[in-house]
DNA sequence: CTGTCCGTACTACAGGTGTAGAATGGCGCA
DNA sequence: TGCGCCATTCTACACCTGTAGTACGGACAG
């Protein structure tokens, strides 16, 4: 089935810039996310062996580096940690995540016009 | 404002304890959430203290042994976990993420209704 | 009074994450 | 042909989590 994707803040972060070009080298990757976090080069090369080793992301080499690219993606991820999360605080109830996200003030009252909408393409794409 | 709060799923086992019931020892905690995790009383022990430690529940000397009682409510667990998934997966555009609950099919058809009753009275709600 | 039992606290360890310096290995220039 | 540079890999360490054994201190029974 779906395993349990569990990506911390700053592997995702790397996830995301594998996922806006396909592929990349740490030193693309590095440069990427310089702008936010101040990392070493070798803490992203770090990371990106554990995302390997753990087969989140595959690599091939090109000249005298390797190529990265990601191997699930950024629907599944979260796909898997959304529902994770309901699994946590919500038994799986996914309804009840909505209803808590409806219902605490979380969306801004303007925005529940666009979840209206989105909500009534989405019947109406079922039941046809 | 609200810190990033993260437990997980042990933690929240045991939170869920002490939210059912304000108060419990270590043996009530560990006897309650037995039936699902045959974990020593040791580590619940050791899990509570750490969850002491870091400030999420308290405890008050009872006889022989100690009350733990929660710091931080359900629901504040869940708007700060709920709220943290967001950040992380859709820039903490709440909206983004029941849009892609209500799309990505982790919804059944028949719990729209639901959702979309739970919609119209919220929106009533905001509105009167 | 003293030994036992019970709960708590201390210690331990493996595996994951963030973080990064140090070592290595090969390519190309001088 | 040897040196240096560059990317990669190795090693290291602190901190968190799950997991639990062991040690300790006090209350109760005999």
């Amino acid at each position: 089935m779906h395993e349990p994707i569990e990506l911390t803040e700053l592997q995702l972060a790397i996830m995301r810039v594998l996922w806006a070009r396909s592929e990349a080298t740490v030193a693309d990757v590095h440069a990427a996310i310089q702008r936010e976090r101040g990392l070493a080069l070798t803490t992203v090369a770090t990371i990106m062996s554990r995302l390997e080793k753990a087969g989140l992301i595959a690599r091939r080499p090109e000249g005298r580096h390797y190529l990265y690219r990601p191997l699930v993606s950024e629907e599944e991820v979260r796909r898997a940690m959304v529902s994770e999360l309901a699994e946590r605080l919500f038994h799986g109830d996914v309804t009840a995540l909505v209803s808590h996200l409806l219902s605490e003030g979380e969306i801004a009252p303007g925005d529940l016009d666009r979840v209206r909408r989105l909500l009534e393409v989405r019947q109406r794409g079922k039941e046809s």
